[in-house]
DNA sequence: ACTATGCCCTGGGTGC
DNA sequence: TGCACCCAGGGCATAG
């Protein structure tokens, strides 16, 4: 499941491989329909085709191809989404949803397992993602943003670390890590949080992105890199998928639940409500 | 305004 | 071996 390292891994990668380069064609395969939210198929692969790419931001978790026109092309990859650059040769693949030919004769491949990756061609990005607050490793996104989020809220802290809203790029894996770097119980109620937690819990969002992009992000399944290769950090992950394991911190046994309608993994005993 | 739930989708795993 | 079920979850729509 791709989340911001993920994303950000991609968007390194392929920068310098798309940036001055021109779509020569599209094709949006048979069974990848909803992929294009913004044009039917045949309409969304018409657009495309001839524009040139003059860069690629990220967004949260949104991939952002700045086109020559002054539209951008929005990517979500959702869960087992993946966007690899290969030779126009390389086999189709079993998950391929679209192919992308570059004017350079290399290819880019839209693969989707679960098909619940999206595409918009939009004007202004923000039309794409409507409800994307400040991304998680922008300066827009402080301690006192995220207490201000937690305020009030009756919530779980798990469940407000998940909202776009309030840090977008943050996903199910890194919000598990992050609340246990800082100590906190996912499922304590937002609104108990101070000062003193929010910001051990905005440096500890900080920290587990920062080391898991060092690392090229994780693939706990499906996530592929720009060039198609595994990410290196599921690996290095201190609870997430480690139920029933020792905490590395205090010996305390991994323990699995469901918050915030999420599979979320901590350590009872040194991550406190 | 907030919160929880279901939907989309398909392969992999489990239990009988 | 086969089959039915459940699980994974990002973002959105909907209900309460």
């Amino acid at each position: 499941m791709p989340e911001l390292p993920e994303v950000e891994t991609i968007r390194r990668d392929l920068t310098p491989l798309l940036v001055g380069r021109r779509v020569t064609r599209v094709r949006i395969h048979a069974g990848g329909e909803r992929l294009a939210i913004t044009d039917p198929p045949r309409v969304f692969e018409r657009r495309l085709q001839g524009r040139g790419v003059v860069g690629i931001d990220r967004q949260g978790k949104y991939l952002l191809l700045r086109l020559d026109d002054g539209w951008t092309w929005v990517i979500h990859l959702r869960m087992t989404g993946s966007i690899v650059h290969v030779p126009a040769e390389a086999p189709l693949g079993r998950f391929e949803r679209a192919r992308i030919d570059l004017d350079d004769g290399s290819t880019l491949r839209f693969n989707d397992l679960r098909k619940f990756g999206t595409w918009h061609l939009v004007e202004d990005a923000a039309e794409a993602m409507p409800h994307s607050g400040p991304d998680a490793l922008s300066e827009a996104f402080t301690p006192e943003w995220l207490l201000s989020r937690l305020r009030g809220r009756s919530t779980s802290v798990k469940a407000v670390l998940l909202d776009q809203s309030v840090c977008a790029g943050v996903g199910n894996i890194y919000a598990d890590e992050a609340c246990w770097i800082a100590s906190v119980d996912p499922r304590t109620e937002a609104s108990r949080i101070g000062p003193v937690r929010a910001r051990r819990l905005h440096a500890a969002v900080l920290e587990t992105l920062g080391a898991s992009l060092a690392n090229r992000g994780s693939s706990f399944s499906d996530y592929r890199d720009g060039l198609g290769a595994a990410g290196l950090h599921h690996v290095r992950v201190h609870v997430f998928r480690r139920e029933g394991q020792a905490c590395e911190r205090c010996g305390g046994i991994i323990l699995k639940a469901r918050v915030a309608g999420r599979g979320t993994h901590f350590c009872p005993r040194c991550q406190r409500k």
